[in-house]
DNA sequence: TCTGGGGTCCTGGCGCCC
DNA sequence: TCTGGGGCGCCAGGACCC
């Protein structure tokens, strides 16, 4: 714990549905929902005037659609999320060169670091507090006008503190919580509010009859230890009395690169299931390329018809970004699991990362076509002498049939080429956004940010004057 | 209500090596 | 040769976060 309040946590509110809503002024003041919108699509984040109505993120969108059926209902557009986000982490990076994002709408600062570490440092103690909250109040009038949208602000001195002030400070507010009042402060707020307390945990000290900060601190290291294990016990007794000395940390390594779908419908096609993972594997390797990345451990993920999810990796020799050696050690996990019931989500990832090299590449590229010539399934990748004989059963041609059906495009219908909420440029009406669309027509909203509520127009859906767009940024 | 997609970290079991 | 233990890497699963 810091002598100061000196670490600030930022957190856009609402920040999907708050840029849906600044980009598209007939959603202003609305209940807009941003998530999935297929049958199992979940809520990514909801306006303020949607939850009112008990709308929550990770919510299903079913039961979103039946507790706020008048909601604009959209989908992410996380290119142009990704671009205010920079804005704003812009703006962070102007107070202090430290800065640690969480996501694209939060991130901790440190203040103490730099020139507002110094103009701090050359306050007198007592004018300190008031020069913290200077910098915070500043802090959200900048990023107001940068961007049009509000965010929240904690400043404590320490991680976890400024991020629960921050959560206190919602909607559009700050909060300081200035040294010595950590404790108060903390002790009523129920043990959710704990950073790593999620229901399982807290189902877990409710039935110890800890329901409070305060009572998870009265409980003792050792018997936290006790009911959660050392690393998590010690950790939230830590919390719990406020001690949290974890630096704000600008740089954070990637440790795992994945990719994963869920399926409108269980797949029970074996056939699918492993040219759905080849698909997986090929696009997992394409952002891993793009990272200049490459990595040991292959990681498949299955998630049954009902719900129970397992995991199998296989490690190799060396790291590889080669989509033919990620393909076929996914295909040969895939193998060893029974998907018989259906198959919910895949997904496929790369763990253990490595930057990139041209002699990995190379070393693993010769040995998957070492084994492709030969008719192996990959052996001379694998770690350790398990053989695991169940996971050598396809032949080589299945194999090969596998992969050209993999690389097959998916048909794109006019039915699903307008998807709600996406940009669109009209040739005699410009820019605007697609309202919704079905039976062959789109409905398409005409208006651009900053402006006032534009008028709707529907087009059949192959109409040659509308195109997709890029879209307009949010202040111009 | 019926549960996305992208991650991180921790724990425990197991095999291997010394 | 057998046994035991510590350390380590690998693997799977669970919990959590946004």
């Amino acid at each position: 714990m810091r002598s100061a309040p000196t670490v600030l946590h930022l957190d856009m509110d609402a920040f999907y549905a708050s840029v849906e809503q600044a980009s598209k002024p007939s959603l202003r003041g609305k209940a807009v929902i941003v998530g999935g919108l297929g049958p199992r699509g979940v809520v990514a984040t909801a306006s303020y005037e949607a939850r009112v109505h008990g709308v929550h993120s990770a919510m299903a969108m079913a039961h979103a659609r039946r507790l706020c059926p008048h909601a604009a209902y959209l989908i992410p557009r996380f290119a142009l999320y990704r671009r205010v986000s920079d804005t704003v982490m812009g703006l962070l990076h102007e107070l202090s060169p430290l800065v640690e994002p969480l996501s694209l709408d939060e991130a901790f600062v440190d203040l103490e670091a730099g020139e507002c570490g110094e103009r701090l440092r050359a306050a007198a103690p007592e004018a300190m507090a008031a020069a913290v909250r200077e910098t915070g109040e500043r802090l959200r009038a900048d990023i107001a006008a940068a961007t049009g949208l509000t965010a929240s602000v904690g400043i404590a001195g320490s991680k976890l503190l400024a991020k629960i002030g921050s959560e206190a400070a919602k909607p559009d507010g700050l909060v300081v919580i200035e040294p010595g009042t950590e404790r108060a402060f903390l002790g009523p707020k129920p043990v959710r509010t704990l950073w790593g307390v999620g229901p399982a945990t807290a189902d877990h000290l409710r039935r110890a009859g800890i329901t409070t900060v305060a009572e998870v601190a009265e409980a003792g290291e050792a018997e936290l230890v006790r009911l959660l294990g050392r690393a998590h016990g010690a950790s939230l007794y830590a919390m719990a009395i406020g001690h949290d000395d974890r630096p704000v940390v600008a740089e954070r390594d990637v440790k795992s690169i994945s990719v994963e779908d869920t399926f409108d419908v269980d797949l029970t096609d074996r056939a699918r299931v492993r040219a759905e993972v080849a698909r997986l594997a090929d696009r997992c390797v394409k952002r891993l390329r793009e990272a200049g990345r490459s990595g040991r451990t292959v990681v498949l993920k299955v998630r049954h018809y009902d719900f129970t999810t397992l995991t199998r990796s296989e490690t190799l020799r060396a790291p590889t970004d080669d989509p033919v050696v990620v393909r076929e050690t996914a295909d040969r996990l895939i193998e060893a699991i029974d998907t018989t019931g259906g198959v919910r989500l895949l997904g496929v990832g790369v763990a253990g990362l490595a930057d990139f090299t041209q002699e990995d590449l190379f070393a693993q590229a010769s040995q998957a076509s070492q084994a492709i010539q030969a008719g192996l399934t990959g052996q001379p990748d694998r770690v350790g002498s398990d053989a695991r004989p169940e996971t050598r059963g396809a032949a080589p041609e299945e194999r090969r049939a596998d992969t050209a059906l993999a690389s097959a495009p998916v048909p794109e219908t006019p039915a699903h080429r307008w998807r709600p909420g996406q940009d669109v440029t009209h040739e005699e009406y410009g820019p605007g956004w697609v309202q919704g669309s079905g039976v062959g027509r789109v409905t398409v909203r005409f208006e651009v940010p900053g402006g006032v509520p534009g008028r709707v127009r529907t087009f059949p859906v192959d109409d040659p004057r509308l195109s997709p767009s890029d879209p307009l940024p949010l202040v111009s």
